[in-house]
DNA sequence: AACACAAATGCGACATAATTGCAAAAACTT
DNA sequence: AAGTTTTTGCAATTATGTCGCATTTGTGTT
């Protein structure tokens, strides 16, 4: 399973853009540490929201536990990511770049699965009132379901 | 054990509430236990989404964690519940009267307290394509937002 | 390029939430 | 009322998340 070989050519990709996510990092005040570029490469190469758990396995034991949780909660502090919704017992992040100020893309959360994803072309209208005094800033959606695989079974 | 007085009024209504509660915990296939009527009550009589430490705290150590965990699951692959949304590390459970069976009411949660509340009369629609044999079976939508109280502030 | 300082990491300990195994108790069946 | 099956309570275990502290790692400075 487990590829030795590395062409030199995606080496040297690997290295121009962990300078460029280092470079992201420092504008947001953070030091650029290898666990944290791992960590947001992960991010911008995943295109999909990500859990601590998710991380730590696509990582494989390079970063630890605590170090995770730090690195997520210092992202959300700083804005580089945010928080997309909770899946069972799982926080799941994810880069706010498809979001709005006042709403977040819907997602979707497979029952079979667990699998996550983000539904951009799927749009959220609500209508009614909240109440006297109550002031809505944001709406999270998550649509739960099968995903093809979990279907066929 | 402990508190061994009861007024008889309220003793007959509760009884004759137990019987009924009984029944519907045997219609879903669940045995009418001393714990679960005291759980499936206290959802009747609270009317509001319910979480196992308030339970537990209602319930005052009349019942183990354990069981009320076990129970909690029990109503919910019954249906006779259904998880409401997570709040922080807390799953918070409720009845699925309101509820369609594709559509939950929506939910607010004020940044400010953390209170949270069902939104009756808040509407969702959604429109567009889940994607190729994607399966959409249930939605959940969470407003946040700032509560009265704290908006004042 | 080397240094020094602040900050982040790894590790272990701890805290809390949730689950499981098993003997004892309670609920349903007849 | 006796027998059968499920549920409960308890203890032990797993999982999730935090915290303190010694050590390492970035980064700006000399």
């Amino acid at each position: 399973m487990a590829g030795v070989k590395n062409k030199d050519k995606g080496k040297e990709h690997k290295q121009k853009n962990r300078g460029r996510i280092a470079g992201l990092l420092r504008k947001s005040g953070l030091k650029a540490t290898k666990g944290r570029v791992e960590v947001l490469t992960l991010f911008l190469e995943a295109g999909r929201p990500l859990a601590q758990m998710q991380i730590m396995d696509l990582l494989g034991m390079k970063l630890d536990r605590a170090s995770v949780y730090r690195t997520l909660s210092a992202f959300t502090d700083a804005g580089i990511i945010h928080m997309a919704y909770v899946d069972g017992r799982h926080r799941v992040y994810e880069l706010p770049d498809k979001c709005g100020a006042q709403s977040c893309h819907p997602h979707f959360s497979c029952r079979g699965c667990g699998m996550t994803a983000c539904l951009e072309d799927f749009h959220v209208h609500y209508r009614g009132t909240l109440g006297k005094g109550f002031v809505a800033e944001r709406q999270k959606v998550l649509i739960e379901g099968l995903c093809p695989d979990c279907k066929k079974t």
